[in-house]
DNA sequence: CTTAAGTCGTGATTATTTTCACATATACAC
DNA sequence: GTGTATATGTGAAAATAATCACGACTTAAG
């Protein structure tokens, strides 16, 4: 494919960037350099350097970024007009946030429907997203290839299958169970337990203070 | 402190760890290779050897790892025993999921209190915490050191600052926002747009297949 | 036109993390 | 016992990521 060389950890930082570059556009602002940015998205001013750097030059020495310039070539990269429909498995409290969530601003992933076993949510609509039965997955998924999965963690593995069956590649996984897959599935991972435990963690045996310089910034 | 040596890598693991260790303790399991705790966890055994090396030998050759000295050491380590306070800021459907989940079940945090600022929500509670109004954040908020930010992004900068000020050292934050805190605050942002674009990204742009091995778990 | 301040792009370096591969030890069947 | 299969723990290598530091170029002021 096209830019298999640029790192994961620069493609995870890819769409940070683009909205601090949206936000700056509707401030009216028209030039922006590494520094500020840096400040604004907590990355390293470097690092964002060489992030851009893997796609070209596309800054200018001793000016900075031209905001629109730079906006629109990451629309182009980011596929920013071309929209990628998700489904949600599972319309529980989490599940909910996410058909709330105005996904679509700034953003090329769109909820298109989502399943639940619950009967008093089966056939309403939450955030304008219809509600279907789960059992019904098999049916009205078509044409989806992201899934994301807010059930409850018995259920993973059983719904994983269906998923993977009917075609899903890639899965946003927010279960505890770690899902398994075949090798050309993408799962990512949040295990909101786990990043509240690991926070603990680093608060109690890797203290910050004045003595290691900005440490904060882990995820 | 005392492990400061421990990679930040293998610190965000070690809850996952505890997690199926525990499982495994329940299934009734007395040993555990790092074979099979691989797969379980979906990371490689040698990184799982590695990771249990930083503590010392902990496993037996030939054998592998007994579940119970394993889970014993592990409670000491990650302090299961000790309990840490946490407050949530912000009881919408995110914030909800959080009450509703059952944290203290395998886990050593505790959400003791939340805020909101709807009149209809403060004085209930929801799975057992109780809501308090944010204007009183400050006169309830004591001896707690972590929160968990649930609110919407444009009232992020302001919450954080009295949550700094009042004391608080550590930040889960699930705004949009990046937040600016002094050197020895520490904050894990959890973006749920940019990890549903990450994904997005990574499923058009890094093909998996039987080409590339297993490459399925980033996050 | 000259100069000073600002900023990128990147070679080189350093830091961090993962993975390989094997010597060494254990378990267990017979 | 003996032999075979099994697994750890880790030195070394590889892969990945972050950071330093500076030459080259741009801008804008005088």
């Amino acid at each position: 494919m096209d830019q298999n060389k640029i790192p994961q950890a620069t493609a995870k930082r890819l769409p940070l960037y683009y909205r601090f570059l949206n936000n700056l556009q509707m401030q009216g602002k028209t030039r922006v350099s590494s520094k500020e940015l840096s400040e604004a998205v907590k990355v390293d001013s470097a690092t964002i350097r060489r992030d851009f750097s893997y796609f070209g030059a596309l800054g200018k020495k001793g000016y900075g970024y031209n905001v629109e310039y730079l906006l629109g070539f990451f629309r182009k990269t980011l596929d920013q007009d071309e929209m990628t429909d998700v489904a949600l498995i599972g319309v529980g409290n989490l599940g909910t946030a996410f058909l709330n969530y105005n996904f679509t601003k700034n953003n090329n992933t769109k909820i298109k429907l989502a399943f639940d076993a619950d009967p008093n949510k089966v056939g309403t609509k939450i955030g304008g997203i219809p509600i279907y039965h789960i059992d019904d997955l098999e049916e009205k998924l078509d044409d989806v290839k992201v899934a994301i999965l807010t059930i409850p963690a018995n259920e993973a593995d059983r719904t994983t299958e269906r998923l993977v069956a009917k075609g899903i590649k890639a899965i946003l996984n927010f279960t505890p169970a770690r899902i398994t897959v075949p090798d050309d599935v993408r799962v990512h991972h949040i295990d909101l337990a786990i990043e509240l435990q690991a926070l603990v963690y680093f608060l109690k045996h890797y203290p910050l203070d004045n003595l290691v310089p900005s440490k904060e910034e882990v995820h």
